[in-house]
DNA sequence: TGTATAATAT
DNA sequence: CATATTATAC
């Protein structure tokens, strides 16, 4: 775990990830039975994000009482917001902390009461809470219907922090939405707005769970038939294998050492201390025998295609990957085990947080390495799967690319 | 309380 | 327009 002191992220940094709904959920303890190369090993205290320094104030939605006296809320809320920007900016090294009073603050109008509090404490810490309305530009087009604007919670990353918190300290079976209200102590939030959130929790919870376990069956089934890597005793190679592409040969895929994907309730990662994708020269050395020489990408698919000429290198390497746009014949990555019980149809998603049907070849496009990092991961846990040939959106080629990158061999069709 | 679904935001 | 998020209905 990383130290909590060493750890900070900009404001911009925060803000462009705050819509993956990061925070520090720490779910190590619940996994434990997917211990050995368990994606959530790289799991760090993202607690530390937020308790360091006061980077970033997360807004709470307004009391939706308080909202509901304001036919209009957005003198209030554009206040609010610069007040925000300010103190984001000059962010006092003390500890911040959502005060739930403010919440159920009586006060009527623009005081919607920003306190501070400070104490040495660690861990709870004191905190500001902040209110403002999220949905600032209130659409008038649906209040002038008659119908009153829906108060919704902002979820901030400290307040799904606590929430969090509270989650674990009652247990996950036992926490139940008044009892984590309890704890949490925020006045402001209601029942309902825990339940409707620890619905999510635990749907995003029940997915990872899932996610990591066929990962991890994957992994050991793996490593039972082509040995542990280091021992090296390769065991029976299953006709998945393409001698030609030589995988026997070829390092395995890093499975191992992927980090997870973005996990909702975990906050945005810091690059700096997780670096995924050295900036290796492309192609790296050895290069892998992938993909064939024979495949020559159709116009359309051809990198002049998907980037400026002029400017090949286009993508950041601090935001996004080069993209390599290959020919979408590839179907599968990776070794092969074709578990049992997996619909043959089921199809592979690419978890990019882009759509992958627009097929929009956007000039500026730039996939973040999480994105790709999270697709590929995807394709190697379920190298069984198919890609889904039709879709030829730029994240897609990227994913391919890396996967050549990473010199992870193609599965040849005529081992489908 | 938990879950399904509507409403809304991005 | 698709998806994600939250509210609300059941």
């Amino acid at each position: 775990m990383l130290s909590a002191s060493s750890l900070r992220i900009s404001k911009d940094e925060f803000e462009s990830q705050r819509e993956m709904e990061g925070l520090g959920m720490d779910v190590g303890d619940h996994f434990a039975e997917f211990s050995e190369g368990n994606l959530l090993e790289s799991f760090i205290d993202f607690d530390a994000f937020f308790v360091g320094d006061g980077d970033v104030l997360p807004e709470l939605e307004m009391d939706p009482e308080i909202l509901a006296e304001f036919s209009a809320g957005e003198t209030m809320n554009s206040s609010l917001a610069s007040l925000d920007n300010q103190n984001i900016s000059d962010k006092a090294t003390n500890k911040e902390e959502y005060e739930n009073k403010v919440c159920s603050d009586s006060g009527s109008g623009s005081g919607s009461g920003i306190s501070d509090s400070n104490s040495g404490g660690g861990g709870d810490g004191e905190e500001i809470l902040k209110q403002a309305s999220n949905n600032s530009k209130a659409k008038k087009s649906k209040a002038s219907q008659g119908k009153r604007k829906v108060k919704k919670v902002d979820w901030t990353p400290e307040l799904h922090r606590r929430f969090v918190q509270a989650v674990e300290q009652l247990g996950v079976d036992k926490a139940v939405p008044s009892k984590i209200l309890e704890i949490m102590g925020i006045a402001c939030l209601t029942r309902h707005n825990i339940a409707s959130h620890l619905q999510k929790y635990r749907s995003h919870r029940k997915h990872l769970v899932a996610r990591e376990a066929e990962a991890a069956r994957w992994r050991s089934e793996r490593r039972e038939r082509y040995g542990d890597g280091g021992g090296g005793k390769r065991k029976v190679i299953s006709p998945w294998l393409a001698p030609t592409l030589g995988y026997p040969q070829m390092a395995p895929p890093p499975i191992h050492h992927f980090r997870p994907l973005h996990v909702w309730g975990h906050p945005p990662m810091d690059h700096s201390f997780i670096p995924i994708w050295p900036n290796l020269p492309h192609p790296p050395s050895p290069p892998p025998p992938w993909p064939p020489a024979t495949t020559t990408p159709p116009p359309h698919l051809h990198p002049s295609f998907w980037h400026h000429p002029k400017d090949p290198n286009a993508l950041t390497p601090a935001t996004g990957t080069h993209c390599f746009p290959q020919p979408l014949t590839a179907t599968r990555f990776g070794s092969p085990p074709i578990p049992a019980g997996i619909p043959p149809h089921a199809m592979f998603k690419v978890d990019s947080g882009v759509s992958l049907s627009t097929g929009r070849p956007p000039l500026d496009f730039h996939p973040s390495k999480e994105s790709i990092d999270a697709a590929i991961e995807d394709v190697l846990s379920k190298p069984w799967l198919p890609l889904p040939l039709g879709l030829k959106a730029p994240a897609l080629d990227c994913v391919l690319s890396e996967l050549q990158r990473q010199g992870i061999p193609k599965i040849p069709p005529s081992s489908a």
